[in-house]
DNA sequence: TAGCATACATACGACCATGTATGTATCTCG
DNA sequence: CGAGATACATACATGGTCGTATGTATGCTA
């Protein structure tokens, strides 16, 4: 067995520890940066939160800037998995719409899900390694809802409108807006942020709400 | 005639001058925080930008917190005056939502539109004296949502749904996650906007585009 | 026109957070 | 078991920003 999984209830081996104490830095971290942005973020709290000084964080991350980078991309990565992935098993591409922004809202019933958003308020528009990490993901995202508008376009399930990428723009804004506002507003903050994004596309709203039901 | 409002072209009197020098600050501190926010700001930047030193802005302003609460107080008289007052005089509730939503995504081509949606991603859940002034104005606006949705639902003109308080939070961040997305992407931002509004009513979306048809 | 008030600039002190250098205890391996 | 590596804490140096105190020139008023 490799030394980086040693059994459950045994002795943690050095690599197991630095992982675990990674994962804590990283949490208090997303958590701060989700409540105070980059900038007002203070790594003495974040070490604290997380169980150590700053000692540790100097340790495991070059400098503020590597840990909000490290950050960024585990919330991410977290997203892809719980939000974006599923949502792909969609075959109507409005269906995989939809339940990205479903799947978006229940990820944002976590604090850490402002994190995104937070620092996109701080950066868009500096030329900053965080901006860039934050457009860049944007930009992934965007591109996803292109094709799926256009495909949708294609089939007559969306109806035509302005172009695909100022409606893509308008979604994820929709959606991101809806998703913190209603933070945590189980059940509600699923059908709502539905009904948002339908909206931005000029769906039929009458019929989202309803769960199952699918658009024809 | 009083001293404040000497013809314009002769020499401007003291009161006059001070309210010029105080609203140049303002409109320079309001693109700052609308860019940074408020812990990035750097008063410095913002009185050069004015075309003062910091001296300027301690005479006029108190401190950093005094300004900013100015500005917040500043952008949200002229959005009332731009969007707020304007949307009042529709007659039909849904109406009415729909012009605050066009009205804002109009209002948000201006960069100091982001103001408070910056400020509140840096202080919601803090308790600090920003917070409360920018929860006190989202506040006020969420009640006239709420009184709008009770009455479009009484009327039958907004199917029921989700409370009417929940629904008007999730109406405020979707629009204004939206106008911030579609920032100055003239003229599809008022569509969107009010499309993504209409669709968080749950109305029949297909109708909103056009922009002179009513709802029956 | 003399003298005070106002509008603003300049200069200074203090604090706070970052980053780094150093110290210490625990783990790993020959 | 002993030496090096690793994980983390402590201590210190640096820089940047705020707030304030002081200086100066221009506008007002008697």
């Amino acid at each position: 067995m490799s030394p980086t999984s040693a059994p459950a209830g045994a002795r943690p081996t050095q690599a197991e520890r630095r992982a675990r104490s990674r994962s804590a830095l990283l949490e208090s971290a997303a958590r701060g940066l989700s409540r105070y942005g980059y900038g007002n973020l203070v790594l003495e709290d974040v070490a604290r939160e997380a169980g150590f000084t700053r000692g540790a964080l100097y340790h495991q991350f070059k400098h503020k800037e590597d840990l909000a980078l490290a950050v960024i991309r585990w919330v991410y990565e977290s997203w892809m998995r719980e939000v974006g992935e599923p949502a792909a098993h969609e075959t109507e591409p409005v269906e995989e719409l939809l339940a990205l922004a479903r799947g978006h809202a229940v990820f944002c019933r976590r604090d850490i899900a402002r994190v995104v958003m937070a620092l996109r308020m701080e950066f868009t528009g500096q030329d900053h390694a965080i901006g860039r990490e934050i457009e860049q993901i944007t930009e992934t995202l965007l591109k996803r809802c292109v094709r799926l508008i256009n495909a949708g376009r294609k089939k007559g399930t969306i109806p035509p409108g302005p172009p695909a990428r100022v409606v893509a723009l308008a979604l994820q804004g929709a959606l991101e807006g809806t998703a913190i506002a209603l933070q945590g507003r189980a059940p509600h903050d699923e059908t709502l942020a539905a009904r948002a994004v339908a909206g931005v596309l000029g769906l039929d709203c009458q019929i989202i709400p309803a769960h199952k039901a699918r658009v024809a």
